[in-house]
DNA sequence: CTATCTTTGTGCACGCGTTCACAAAGACAT
DNA sequence: ATGTCTTTGTGAACGCGTGCACAAAGATAG
């Protein structure tokens, strides 16, 4: 019952820190390149160059999931990629159902990264009628009404909500209610989740505001002598100081929507 | 000429934590819904219930801001918006431009919350001539070879990759040589960047990997005594210890692609 | 077999972020 | 004016994550 559990809190999870369960697909990623080129070992450091991470953070997650290297030497790339690929669960085939196909969930159903890896786009599903049956990506879109039964009959367990804000929450309900314990929510909302059930977010928007963020802190600092204009450090007129500072006329009215 | 500089590594930017610069774009949009509920005032309790944060953390981050509240009272709505939207940047027009519209990106172009909170899509670009002048939302594609131009003539300081990872780097390149100092990045890649530029990933195919990892470690859990199967503890058979233990015919090759 | 050289694996210290718990501050009733 | 009650703002403690620096381990040459 816990309202907004987003991200794993700080459980840590079968010995292995969360910030290294993150940074596996990287390892992997950059592992599987240099797989094809069939290059046979790896160092440390030339790993933790091509991750973009550093070599010593490196060597310490790779202790988390035992010794795999080989001193003097480095890794087995090989080796390497089967170990991690086992830890993170890439061994097996996860089925997965994409909820809401508007132009964002369209997009996932035909992007080439989730086939790969172990994922497979399972079923969509849309609320509209009028979608049921056409095919997205070579896929037949299925009614919402049928979401328990689709999600039951492929033993889905990771579903993707690709729908507007305001249907988030109640798909999320329903997706767990059929069983589903792992959820990607590209919606702009906070989902609430049962224990158990884990979510991650993609919010484009909150990441073009945090760029901006440091954008505008950049302009700021180069041209520290602007027209007055964006100094972070001087508040506008702060309104009295009464309870109600309500309408008084100098607060700018921002968010178009 | 820092490699795989990513995200912030620990600058803290004008006194504000980055884990709370990240919140703050949660904050807002909460308390955007309460404004247009034309709520007064919100308490930081109902307010961290609403973003899915601990209170004490929502009054730590906003003491940051400074002193916005009133003690038994709570937080002014509207006031709070400002603030904070000043603060991240977005009482100014953001022009962004969109580089590579295949699915993902011509859904990023149709995306609503893009339009919203002072982000505008500025141009789109793309490396297919037979895309250039196809309207995408509204917006014609632009040849990248016009690149170094669009960027400049229309302002841009936001970027945003949705290439394939192939291309992700080169375009990366053009871009900061245009201007450009904040990226965000679709693509698989690790991107290189020199200092002073920002770049955040949004990662599909490593959300859906930890995703994966952490139930995998449930269903370990659930059915601890499952038929040998997917128990995370026992390694399989080691390869030798020699320095070459590639071909040895145990290595199951577990990525298709 | 011994020496040297490379690279891993990790003990340790440090800093950031989170959370608790409480004093200070102000609203509101009387 | 005074007391009570609510809620903020923050000091302090704790835990996680990161990076340094080095010893241990193994490969390789002589």
């Amino acid at each position: 019952m816990a309202t907004g559990r987003n991200h794993r809190p700080a459980t840590r999870s079968r010995g292995i820190p969360e910030a290294t369960v993150a940074r596996l697909p990287l390892y992997l990623r950059a592992l599987t390149a240099l797989s094809e080129r069939s290059v046979p070992t790896v160092s440390s450091e030339e790993l933790a160059a091509a991750a973009g991470v550093n070599s010593a953070k490196l060597r310490k997650d790779f202790s988390y999931l035992g010794s795999y290297g080989t001193r003097g030497v480095g890794y087995d790339v090989e080796y390497l990629v089967y170990q991690i690929s086992r830890e993170l669960g890439l061994t097996q085939d996860w089925p997965v159902a994409i909820v809401g196909i508007g132009n964002l969930g369209a997009a996932l159903a035909n992007y080439g990264g989730f086939a790969s890896r172990g994922f497979r786009v399972a079923a969509l599903i849309d609320a509209d009628p009028a979608m049921a049956g056409t095919p997205v990506a070579g896929i037949p879109v299925q009614h919402a009404d049928d979401l328990d039964r689709i999600i039951s009959e492929n033993g889905v367990s990771i579903g993707v909500i690709t729908t507007p804000p305001g249907a988030a929450q109640q798909v999320c309900d329903r997706l767990v209610a059929a069983g589903v314990t792992s959820i990607l929510n590209f919606a702009p909302t906070v989902l609430s989740v049962p224990d158990g059930v884990d979510v991650r977010k993609v919010d484009l928007s909150i990441e073009l505001q945090i760029l901006a963020f440091h954008e505008q802190r950049k302009a700021g600092e180069e041209a520290a002598s602007a027209d007055s204009g964006p100094d972070p450090a001087a508040p506008p007129v702060r309104a009295a100081t009464s309870s109600r500072k309500g309408p008084d006329g100098d607060m700018p009215a921002v968010m178009p929507a």
